[in-house]
DNA sequence: TCAAAAGTGTTCCAGTTACACCCATGA
DNA sequence: TCATGGGTGTAACTGGAACACTTTTGA
């Protein structure tokens, strides 16, 4: 009887095929200015010369995807603890002009403010654009961004990653923004306070918005008890849904 | 000032990574005899001898990860037109003993019958297991089966995906049946009833089951055009959600 | 006192859940 | 006639959607 061949075959064949490189590439999510952000670099390859680029990395030999994923968050942004959650692998033959390059896409979800902290003196280049100025990105990095958002709409759905976003105090009015913005779409306010309310996951810090030219809105907190009661996995990185 | 950095920088420092190997493995989940079964070589390889794994291979130098994923599924059950979405990509440093290799996860839900009529003389080797008996596979096989169910889980209740996985003809009890094997949970008669016919996306087909020790159950049939209405995305591949 | 945005409840509809009995068939 | 699973409806509950006015602040 013929034996069931497998996936891995002999030595000699795999190695044959050790010709790839593995890539990571980050779509870093950043929310300022009542606008969903991601931080990006000027290609500087053709034929991509100057369009938006993500920002990624070579997997070193002895690393892992995730583990390349948070070096290049670091490295880019110097900030530890970054929310990341991988995407997928995009494959295509021809995506790279140097040859075959799989890259693993991960999104990230940072605070801004945490980012001009530290972030400034590494990040030299990179750029917060809008995501609805990109249009044209280098490589399938357009590709890639979509399919990220398109993830990140769902977890925004599913668990209150919003708090990856969000400075540590904020107006409801700043948290309902940030849903408009990551969704594309306009919430009626008083159903969404009451959601946000019901989940029971923020609460008032005793202050108020200051120098605004109209009423000022209270400010809230994360509600850190509560917050491990019910989403303890969101305290672990990278996310596993 | 400094230029800013890219993923991408030189040829010569591409190729010093040009080292790893890209392999495709599938989770082929079929439906039989009211359980969920996944397609299953055992592994000729050290240390994982006679484990369970997955089907999978190599990913060739002019190939797509889909088009991989496709031709591994053709390859191993001779079916075409398979539904199969990616996972993700799974690549810790020491996953496959030969060296570095990352794999990118796929499903793929096939009905059974058309691999007992396409798949037996390519399949040799090849065995259904029930996804309860899955507990220990060869290389991480077991998490990669894991994250496939969990992403079935949630598709399957997203999505009409169920007839992917049912013969032409199917009763109510096996379709209820089918949801309760893959969420592992038991769900109300009625309730179930109630929502599958509000979808309208099956139809009697006027027959009944045949040598059943009981009251037969009616047959029913997806409902083609309504299909097209509402799921035609359904009938592309893959899938993209 | 005005402009601007913050804050606040109720009603309705739809979808989900819980629940129990009769029916058709083969043995 | 019995055993086995197939097939059916209603009532309560829950979550989501629609909707308009008052309040607080700075200018």
């Amino acid at each position: 009887m013929e034996i069931a061949e497998n996936i891995n075959l002999h030595m000699r064949e795999i190695e044959d095929h050790f010709k790839a490189a593995i890539s990571v590439d980050c779509v870093i999510f950043g929310y300022d200015e009542s606008e969903l952000k991601v931080l990006t670099l000027d290609c500087n390859m053709e034929p991509y010369l100057g369009f938006p680029s993500l920002l990624g990395d070579l997997v070193k030999n002895d690393e892992n995807l995730d583990e390349a994923a948070t070096r290049i968050l670091f490295e880019r942004t110097g900030i530890t603890d970054v929310f990341l959650e991988q995407v997928k692998a995009f494959g295509e033959t021809d995506r790279h002009p140097m040859g075959r390059v799989l890259t693993v896409a991960y999104y990230a979800l940072i605070k801004v403010e945490d980012y001009r902290q530290n972030g400034q003196p590494r990040g030299i280049g990179a750029k917060w654009r809008s995501i609805s100025q990109l249009n044209e990105m280098a490589f399938d990095h357009k590709n890639i961004l979509d399919s990220s958002l398109h993830l990140l709409r769902k977890r925004l759905i599913e668990y209150p990653l919003w708090m990856k976003l969000l400075p540590k105090h904020f107006s409801l009015p700043e948290l309902q923004n940030l849903f408009e913005a990551v969704l594309a779409k306009s919430i009626d306010k008083r159903n969404f306070r009451k959601k946000i309310s019901k989940l029971g996951i923020i609460k008032e810090v005793g202050k108020k918005q200051e120098d605004v030219p109209h009423r000022p809105a209270k400010l809230y907190a994360v509600n850190e008890k509560k917050l491990r009661e019910d989403y303890s996995f969101l305290l672990k990185n990278p996310f596993i849904s």
